[in-house]
DNA sequence: AAGTATTTGCAATTAAGTTGCATTCATGAT
DNA sequence: ATCATGAATGCAACTTAATTGCAAATACTT
């Protein structure tokens, strides 16, 4: 109860198996497990939100999350938050669920969705008096830099270039 | 050369003794080195660059470096930048050096600064065609939430909730 | 110069995420 | 229905950013 704002995913809508078959992913039970515990979640999950919601039901192991996780970012099923504490967060991307910010209390690490908001709702909520204190604002683009793109073999090199 | 628009920081104003007499922080060499080596530099550091450039002219711990870095975050001296690798960034806050976003390579771990920009700047940027290939944008807002600044021990908790 | 609070260095630890490899499994052809 | 095969999984070990506790060293105050 942080935020009148609302925000709902209705991701009910949305089928597992369906959106395997789409995307001609082998329909394995972990495949099933991690993206029905998505699609009935209603706020993004970690890993370890993931392997404690499914180890209750099934067998699952960490390493395979992580390989699951990757497989639907490719595919565009599910969008990754990177958050402020190094956790990456998980959350359906779907036509019920446009992209949109995210709040992270840097102390106990929960995550809070914003509402995507137009150009005048911004001004009003960043006005608007509330129960959390925004110290830090992080607005990361990640993608592919120009080298990486030629030559794909630049894993480790971790330069820092401006860009003037 | 990544693009047109220019950003300089021009941090070279800056005085890391006065900054750290001002901020009443003692003056160690060791503070005194990062500050240095963060003021002289055009572009974000993450702990290792910070480490490499300082190691060649003295001794310095990395639990040092972090340490002190927090204490330049608690002070306004410097901002953190949380890349998708999960490694921290850091940069001289100052008027010469306004908050802007960043571009990060996710594949060699590159940071690139972006202007701060007006809102048709930021139309005229993102359509504009470019050499790198943003796939995935991250706005995170970091801070303290409610519960959390009531108890300041919840330390490990990590919930997760929506704004509903 | 002495006392004190702050800072530093070291070693050990935590935790997210990755890699290699052997085993298991989903799928499509027979 | 069975089989062959490429794909996915599990396990163990590893990597690395960041943190913690504590003793030793150091900057500031008087």
């Amino acid at each position: 109860m942080i935020e009148k704002l609302t925000m709902k995913t209705n991701t009910e809508h949305c089928d597992a198996r369906e959106t395997l078959e789409k995307t001609s992913l082998y329909k394995t039970p972990q495949r099933i497990a991690v993206l029905d515990t998505l699609i009935s979640s209603s706020v993004p999950l970690s890993v370890n939100d993931i392997l404690k919601k499914i180890c209750t039901q099934q067998k699952i192991n960490k390493v395979t999350v992580y390989r699951i996780l990757t497989s639907f970012k490719g595919k565009g099923i599910v969008r990754e938050i990177e958050t402020a504490r190094g956790i990456s967060y998980y959350e359906i991307s779907c036509h019920h669920n446009p992209v949109h910010a995210h709040f992270s209390c840097r102390h106990c690490g929960m995550l809070v969705c914003l509402d995507p908001l137009t150009v005048s709702q911004t001004w009003e909520w960043f006005t608007r008096p509330r129960n959390f204190t925004i110290d830090h604002i992080t607005i990361t683009m990640t993608g592919t830099c120009h080298q990486c793109e030629g030559t794909l073999n630049c894993n480790s090199t971790a330069d820092v270039v401006n860009n003037t």
